[in-house]
DNA sequence: CAGATAATTTACCGTGCGGTACAGAATAGG
DNA sequence: CCTATTCTGTACCGCACGGTAAATTATCTG
């Protein structure tokens, strides 16, 4: 019980500490993101161990020893995914008028469904809408992190009401999940294999709604 | 080879055939009505042959040879779901103005995908981001019927421009993208649990697009 | 070098999966 | 009543799944 090989580096860099034993053979941030690359084309429940330990390079006992188990491994993974989408999501949040920050946003989702480099549609939408019995505890997670980042938009449209940025009877609960829904429905549609082009229209499209 | 007990039940009403041997004991629609709402509610991967025997309320070998496979089954259930579908699109479509149309179709959307009479979430919606390999070949049709569905309203689009209903820079093919881009979000909201009257207000807010 | 500790490797476990062989039961025609 | 035909029910198959026991190997501490 005197164990301190504690590793941190899933949330910062840090990976110094003293370790007793023998040391782990691979990074833990590739194997996660081998992991999410996995995730992401196949969904959670689609996705099978030996897909896991094919992807990641290492063994099935490692796996566990490393993460628990399959969910959660994919409990990490969405978290490091979630980092990811924020880095965009904070940048687009920055911006000066609440149409840029929207503009932002759906044009960052765009770019991150559709991307070649990795794989098509969203990762959270995929595990929200995912059915099976197995996957009810996860589908309580993305949920969470979805409503998370639809607060932040609300808030950062009630700031701009007061700022005079938007009309005094615009809603912004409405408004922001306007904005995510039109988010999930491009993940979908980018899944189904749309174009960047195609979806940047779409999110032309949407932008026509945004009020004065 | 000179078995003539075809029953077309799936499409037409039509049961009366000369039928040779021991008549089915069950009713193919109701069974397929019961195979829909598990494929809704837990998608075709989360859908084990168990859960659709006990909904049925068949034997195993009984689904066989009515539906061929858990894919064949699938598929026709596909249909059924899209034919029930295509009642509310038909009468959007009928209506008069662009707007209307848009409006109707927005709301029927609502009103099948958050529906407490039935699952939550589209079928479509769902098969179509489902991401085992397992489901590749079902995906294809899903997005065949998917495409149907917007060609339909691009096509009710491009009437509407000739008719002056909708401006001349309007874009069909856009404007039928962002719809059903919108749709397809709401379902992954109503998913989610989303209510009714939440997913209205987004519909709405989506309405503020319509060029006038 | 010896002991403690932890990660690796191999091989395995029980379970549930999609799918089927086979025998019995129900109907139609002769 | 007999036969041909088709559906039903039981019981089963091979397989892939998520997860693990146990032995081995590599590293740190004393």
């Amino acid at each position: 019980m005197k164990a301190v090989g504690k590793r941190i580096s899933a949330t910062g860099k840090v990976a110094e500490c003293a370790h007793v034993g023998r040391p782990r053979c691979f990074d833990t941030d590739e194997a996660l993101d081998a992991a999410l690359a996995v995730f992401w084309k196949k969904g959670y429940e689609g996705t099978s161990l030996a897909d896991l330990t094919k992807a990641m390079g290492i063994e099935r006992p490692s796996l566990y020893a490393a993460f628990g188990n399959k969910e959660g491994l994919f409990r990490k993974v969405l978290n490091r995914y979630a980092c990811k989408s924020e880095e965009f999501v904070a940048e687009a949040l920055g911006q000066r008028t609440s149409r840029a920050v929207v503009q932002r946003l759906l044009m960052g989702n765009v770019d991150m469904t559709a991307d070649p480099r990795n794989p098509a549609g969203c990762l959270l939408v995929q595990a929200a809408v995912a059915g099976g019995d197995e996957s009810e505890a996860i589908r309580g997670e993305v949920n969470s992190l979805r409503r998370a980042g639809e607060l932040a938009l609300r808030k950062r449209l009630q700031r701009a009401k007061t700022e005079g940025d938007l009309p005094s009877d615009a809603e912004p609960a409405d408004l922001a999940g306007y904005v995510f829904t039109v988010a999930h429905g491009m993940a979908v549609r980018a899944k189904s294999g749309a174009t960047r082009t195609e979806l940047k229209r779409v999110a032309e499209t949407a932008m026509r709604a945004w009020p004065t």
